[in-house]
DNA sequence: AGCACGCCGACT
DNA sequence: GTCGGCGTGCTC
């Protein structure tokens, strides 16, 4: 056994620490041990053992215990972990705490996603027999031992049991499977079909296991007793032996994104894994992210359309109501439709696609958004400064007393939250049962089940709520969903926001039309000639696409762009700008000093960012930008190299941010 | 990241 | 005269 060992910690420290193997012990890479570190003690990983230590030998110390009999994870881990660590700008035992069942502490609220995912989940255990198109997916992926496919189609096409065929056929080779889902609580049914499919030889890894119980599984896993894994995001590192397949179920979901430090995505995670490892990539949406559009057809993922509904069930009828000249919330339409529905004995969803954050300042009577010219993204009106604010590159300008476009005055800032429209829901269908669901009445545990349970029981006829909402969708008694504005998440500060708006949309509508017969639903807006709107009532997914790639290509912005995200929080605004503005200045100089080769680096910022204040934090951002990812990625890490913020700011740095609130 | 040491302001 | 701010530096 060697005499030293090189010990990882989580923490921002860009070095291993040499520990002596005490008599009799032998720490493999792979294991945790206890060690004292400067005046406390810390657990760290193992990443290596040597006889020599690269430090001074009289100066090295004992480890106080090692944790592991067994090794928790391998070379191939700590490669990919060695991977993590460049790409995101983390520590290498940061990037192994968060690889690791119960490296960290338990993550915050889950983040706030798009709608639930609900494919197709078989829910006896009839025999299966595929669809042509179905057969003809499953035929490809099976056909070849590697590679990447993307199964794209409507809710209710059965993409589930494509993805569970697939893994079948895999563990028929002998190899393992990681299965990834959105987010476990919202995809039971479809943990419940895997689970079925493959009874002990599964494991099912989310947050609501105690790290005991996660760790266990964990073992089961690279003791190969489970050779399919199913979990959310951070199962894409599961320790699978001869991974053969790697699932992304619903790819477009942000819950995919790593919310702090390392700042991953499951889908890149998961493209380096496959490649490595020789695996299968199978991922699927009936609203790809437009990264993945453009990879499909460009052919860097093979596409593979399911367009029948194997439960009939057609795409329901999508009306678009013009919210201008509306008096409330809700449109006359969308009101007469509810009644209507409540008449016939159906039941109605209200959905408001995000509380909050929406003052953008807009012309009611043209419906025309300000927007920055250089950035193409909605100004943000700062109500105290009475400015609208470009949170891209910082530019500002005081709000136009007339509208721009049309002239009308009748313009201004605008948006209105869930208790505005449960107000005018309650005046305007009185004797109906109405229950709200969002972030602020879920506060207990239970509830949402309950007020779940109630409406699937017929017993609320009026379901109104933020994404929590989605789960209902499939409940057989709705009739009816209303997007109650879909400008909402148009409007957000983002580049993302267009994509955003039309996978709600197309999602809503996919999954309100899958029971009902003659389902309806209704889309308010206040730019009802948006053609992001327009097409996704449309059903005109190639139209969308081909649409926002050209603007993304003309603005700059990913896919046609790799992004750097460094956001600099503190308490004192002033120091969290100085501090972002050094920043930037430094990053602007590494850049210019690499020159244009092998691509150029642009620096955008610094300016506050959207949401400027969180906790009593200010928030600066600054952008880095390129058309590759490594240029932007060496000239951050010089602009890093030897500067250091104030102790009071904190960095954060989020490679290829998915947004940029 | 912690946790120390170290040097300047208002309180027992 | 001390308690306490956070700047700087180190952890095998």
């Amino acid at each position: 056994m060697p005499e030293f060992v090189s010990v990882a910690f989580d923490l921002p420290l860009d070095r291993e620490f040499s520990y002596r193997n005490p008599p009799g012990a032998d720490a493999r890479v792979g294991c945790r041990v206890e060690a004292s570190l400067g005046k406390r003690q810390a657990i760290g990983w193992v990443t290596g053992g040597s006889d020599e230590c690269g430090f001074d030998p009289a100066m090295v110390k004992p480890y106080l215990r090692l944790l592991d009999a067994e090794p928790l994870f391998g070379e191939g881990s700590l490669e990919l972990a060695r991977w993590m660590a460049g790409m995101y700008f983390c520590s290498l035992g940061e990037a192994v705490a968060a690889m690791m069942p119960s490296g960290r502490k338990e993550g915050a609220a889950p983040a706030a996603g798009d709608a639930a995912s609900f494919d197709d989940v078989r829910m006896g255990e009839a025999p299966i027999t595929l669809s042509a198109e179905q057969e003809e997916a499953r035929l490809r992926i099976c056909g070849r031992p590697g590679g990447r496919w993307y199964l794209y189609g409507p809710t209710g096409t059965g993409k589930t049991e494509v993805f569970l065929q697939a893994a079948e056929a895999t563990v028929a080779e002998g190899r393992g499977v990681i299965y990834l889902v959105p987010e476990i609580a919202l995809t039971h049914q479809v943990v419940d079909a895997v689970r079925r499919r493959f009874g002990e030889n599964c494991a099912v890894i989310h947050s609501g296991l105690t790290p005991a119980r996660k760790l266990a599984e964990w073992r089961r896993i690279l003791r190969g007793e489970a050779s399919v894994v199913v979990g959310a995001r951070s199962a894409v590192f599961a320790p699978v032996r001869n991974l053969g397949l790697i699932v992304l179920d619903e790819e477009h979901e942000g819950s995919y994104k790593a919310g702090n430090a390392p700042r991953y995505h499951a889908r890149q995670v998961a493209m380096r894994r496959a490649a490595l490892e020789g695996a299968r990539l199978v991922m699927g949406s009936a609203t790809p992210s437009v990264e993945s559009w453009r990879l499909m057809a460009e052919g860097g993922i093979e596409r593979l359309s399911l367009s029948r509904r194997l439960a009939g069930g057609e795409m329901p009828e999508v009306t678009v109501v013009d919210m201008r000249g509306e008096e409330g919330a809700l449109s006359r339409r969308l009101v007469d439709a509810v009644r209507q529905v409540k008449a016939e004995g159906g039941q109605s969803i209200l959905f408001l696609n995000r509380r909050g954050f929406s003052y953008f300042w807009s012309c009611r009577s043209c419906g025309a958004e300000a927007r920055c010219r250089q950035c193409s993204v909605g100004l943000t009106y700062h109500k105290e400064r009475n400015r609208l604010v470009c949170h891209y590159c910082g530019y500002s300008a005081p709000p136009p007393a007339a509208c721009p476009e049309c002239g009308s005055l009748d313009a201004g800032w605008a948006g209105f939250g869930t208790e505005r429209v449960e107000e005018d829901a309650a005046r305007l269908f009185p004797g109906m049962s109405i229950a709200r669901l969002d972030a602020d009445t879920a506060g207990r545990k239970g509830v949402v089940e309950k007020t779940l349970d109630d409406f699937r029981e017929g017993r609320t006829d009026i379901l109104l709520g933020t994404q929590m909402v989605a789960k209902g969708l499939n409940f057989p008694g709705v009739r009816l969903v209303g997007v109650v504005l879909a400008d909402t998440t148009l409007n957000l500060p983002d580049f993302r926001a267009a994509e955003r708006a039309f996978a709600l949309v197309t999602q809503v509508s996919g999954r309100a039309g899958r029971f009902a017969k003659g389902g309806r639903v209704i889309v308010q807006t206040y730019r009802p000639m948006s053609p992001v709107i327009a097409r996704a009532a449309a059903h005109d997914a190639a139209g969308f696409y081909a649409q926002e790639l050209a603007v993304r290509r003309e603005l700059d912005f990913p896919p046609y762009a790799r992004l750097l995200r460094v956001v600099l929080r503190s308490k004192s605004r002033e120091l969290a700008r100085s501090a972002a503005q050094e920043l930037a200045a430094r990053a602007a100089a590494s850049a210019a000093e690499a020159g244009t080769r092998p691509c150029p680096v642009e620096v955008l910022g610094p300016a506050e960012c959207p949401i400027s204040v969180v906790a009593g934090s200010a928030r600066w951002q600054i952008i880095l930008r390129s058309t590759d990812a490594a240029p932007g990625r060496s000239a951050l890490h010089a602009a890093l190299d030897g500067w250091k913020a104030p102790s009071t700011v904190h960095v954060e740095i989020d490679p290829d941010p998915v947004s940029l609130l």
